[in-house]
DNA sequence: GTCTATAGCGGGATAGAC
DNA sequence: GTCTATCCCGCTATAGAC
């Protein structure tokens, strides 16, 4: 079954959102899709496999989905519009963390392999947030002071820190940080 | 001994701030005390005891650090200069996560005394924020748009982000998000 | 590819001596 | 308060039958 090892991610990666990686077992897993502890191990033989595995699928996922949202859509404002509903998603489903914010979280246990995904993940989507916000300021459509790549970093991290936060203090306060974010970009001018 | 219960304390979390919670052990704690595990459970009988301590203690340095800032400096922006430069020290020393961004990561699978403890720090880290933001703009120090509270929900959200972020791409990243960030609030007449 | 069975280890926690 | 010894459990991982 070709589908088994895609099922056994789509079960590991929820567990990852909701647990964290060093918390979820190969019985939690084998639990919820009805086969074996020992099948798991057919398909991941270690856990470090299973982890290598599911950091690349969220990063290529990742990818994949930042450049249909660039297909998509042709104005600035709509494509990053566009990945932070994507992102915001994540807390309509569920009682779920962002997979990049838990693996963040245990970055120092987690296997090379793993952090290399990670910072890969990262850097693309600060890179093509940076693509966006260069072309929105140059088409006047957005206004911020200094770097595009700077503003991607400023942006990545208020997202990536009101999802922490929504689980704390709910998806209003998410709601908040994101309308002050684009407040500050349109209020002077643009 | 009345500072044991402090350094276990005091291991405990620099132990939460490189690993996890879930992902530490009452060994890893007596390895680096030298003493037995028992002697630990001595003083903190359960993991969740424990947890919950450590948690306590993060709310209440936090709160001791913002009104001694308070006190310290006047002017808005050398408060929230205060805060930032504060939280940037966990960076500096080691390779240490937040224990804020660290405990949300396990959200799920904490108690629920070391939930609210978390919920409390995040909510008393952005009421002082908007304390800050309120006085700030109404000095005519700082410009932003919007509620004083929602403000604050960005900054703490942006440097919790910024945080996690440098983990994977390094303190310099950390720097250029303060630096997006302040510029976001004085490019516009203040 | 899936199973049962099991190895080997480390986790949290407890009992009882000192 | 600290220790040694121990319990029980769940973890990752493997062996070998089907």
């Amino acid at each position: 079954m070709l589908d088994r090892k895609e099922q056994i991610l789509d079960v590991a990666g929820e567990l990852l959102q909701t647990r964290s990686f060093s918390a979820f077992s190969y019985q939690d897993i084998s639990d919820r899709i009805g086969i074996s502890k020992a099948s798991i191990h057919h398909h991941f033989p270690t856990k470090e496999d299973l982890g290598k595995a599911l950091a690349t699928r969220y990063r290529t996922a990742q990818k994949s989905a930042l450049e249909e949202i660039s297909r998509k859509y042709q104005r600035p404002w709509a494509q990053l519009d566009a990945y932070i509903v994507m992102t915001a998603e994540i807390i309509k489903s569920g009682n779920k963390i962002c997979p990049l914010g838990s693996l963040q979280a245990e970055h120092n246990i987690i296997s090379r392999d793993m952090q290399e995904e990670i910072n890969s993940l990262c850097s693309f989507t600060q890179s093509w947030l940076a693509g966006v916000l260069a072309e929105g300021r140059k088409e006047g459509e957005m206004t911020f002071t200094g770097k595009p790549e700077d503003q991607a970093a400023l942006i990545h991290a208020a997202v990536q820190g009101a999802l922490q936060n929504a689980r704390a203090e709910g998806p209003k306060q998410f709601s908040a940080v994101i309308r002050q974010l684009k407040n500050s970009m349109k209020g002077q001018g643009g």
